[in-house]
Formats: structure tokens, sequence, C-alpha cells
DNA sequence: ATTGTAGTACGAACTGATTCGTATATATCA
DNA sequence: TGATATATACGAATCAGTTCGTACTACAAT
């Protein structure tokens, strides 16, 4: 099973990362959560969902006369080829760089502290054998 | 001092990376490093180089025939604002759901996972009081 | 039935990034 | 000197992404 090539554009991710936290929406839905932070027309995003539709990135139910949208990709299998690129370009693929600069710029929770030194624990245990 | 909003293109920042890692250079050094892993004419390069510098991402000595460049921004500041964006649409803001997946795909060293648990200490430490 | 409202479809304009061709200047060397 | 090689400058074509206007369809309400 081959993983395909996914990299949405700046406009298309912003609608995916919606349709990843409501779950299937109306173009309506979608536009009207956008529209706190962006400021384009109605026909704007279906035009951009139209777009995703043909790429694959969403799936759409079109037998109600609003059709209904739901992600088409895996928010874990973007962020993963996304992480890739973004860390090849911007940080020469050093993980440990970005995951420095990540952890000091950006606050996370005591508890988000404690999951990443589990997880680097886990890491070093299964490296040993 | 206000830090300006720097946001160079994919083409751009593979320039940029290869100032910061070479020093100043001639556009043709630039090309010669890039075309290992791009496949575009020499005037394309220049042409890059040049609206680089009307955008002051690159500064450059023109006293020689074959012109010298530099950066005209520094690597942390790019890698900074490029992260808070990528965080941002990528991650919706959670640091530490980006710092795992940087940790559990990519392969970091036993030596920069101690570095990173390190951090940590430090931060939690700094964070009590 | 007619009118108003809300939806889809889609061409086309616009924008920004990339690419290249060509003109021109400068240096090198046989 | 003249031919060749190597620079810069820059307009213009191309390409991708975004945006919007407009046509058309379906439904609801008066």
């Amino acid at each position: 099973m081959s993983k395909k090539l996914i990299k949405p554009t700046e406009a298309e991710l912003a609608i995916l990362q919606v349709l990843w936290q409501r779950g299937a929406s109306s173009v309506r839905d979608v536009h009207d959560v956008l529209s706190g932070s962006r400021e384009t027309g109605y026909t704007t995003t279906l035009k951009l969902m139209q777009i995703m539709l043909d790429k694959s990135l969403v799936k759409r139910n079109a037998e109600a006369r609003s059709h209904i949208y739901e992600a088409g990709v895996q928010e874990a299998d973007v962020q993963s080829q996304l992480l890739s690129r973004f860390l090849d370009s911007t940080f020469r693929g050093s993980a440990s760089q970005l995951v420095m600069q990540a952890l000091g710029n950006h606050k996370a929770s005591k508890k988000e502290l404690e999951e990443i030194k589990a997880l680097i624990e886990q890491i070093e245990k299964n490296r040993k054998p």
C-alpha cells in the first residue's frame, strides 16, 4: 500500500483543519469557521473544496442539495509528511534542533513536558538491544 | 528594533541554506551547490538572488565583476518565524504534538536525546518559582 | 405560480513565484 | 586584436494558487 504524496496548500490545509476538528461539514459550515480568520467570499471556499475533491484531499456526499464534505486524508499522515519537508528545508534535517526551538519558544504544559520525557525514555529503551 | 516579517519562499530558503552553510558566495557557487538537488538554469538562480536582494533577504558586495552575496537574515530568526507558522497551520499550535512526531519519526542520536531531556529539566526548573 | 433564498458549477481574472531568453558588459587568451 | 567565456540585468512567458462573478438549479414561502 503506497503512501501517496500529499501536499496541501495553505488554504487547503486550513480547510482540512476545520474538517478534522468538526468532522463532516457543509461548505457553509467550513466557510463560517474560516470567516473568523480569513476574509474571502463563500464561492472561494466552495471552489477550493471542489479542487480538493478533485485531488482527493476531501470526500463528499452529494445526495442532499447541500453537499457534505469530510477529510480524505488523515491528519497524522499529513502532519508527518509536512513535518518531514519542513524539517529538511528549514532545519536541514536536524530533528533535535527543531525540537529545541519548539520547546524553547513555545509553551508546553508540565504534563506535556513529562509526556515528552517519557517518550524519550521509551526511544532510548527500545534502542538499547 | 522591530523584527521584520520574513517569509522566504521554497526556492529562496534553499538559497539561504547555501549561504548560511558556505558563507559569502557568488551566484555561481550557489548555483553549483543547488544543481545537485534542483534542475534549473543559472539565470534562474541569478534572478532569484536579485529578487532576494530587493527584499533584503541577502546582501551583496558588487565591487568585483562577480558579485558576492551573503545572507541578510539570521538563520535562527527565520527558523523561529517559520516554525511558529508551521506549528499553527499544521499542529494547531500544539508544540508537544509536533515534538512527539518529530522525535518519533526522525532519528535523533543518544546525545541529542540527552540534550533535549536536559532542556526540559531546565524549563521545568525555571518554571517552579 | 412567483419571488426570494441558498446552494453548486465553473470560467476567468489576478497574484506571486519561477523560469528562461536575450542584451550587454567585462575579462581572458591565443 | 579578435574570439571565447563568463558575468549581470531584466522583460516576458509560464505556472500554481486564490479569488470572484455569473449562470444555473432546487427549495421554501407568500
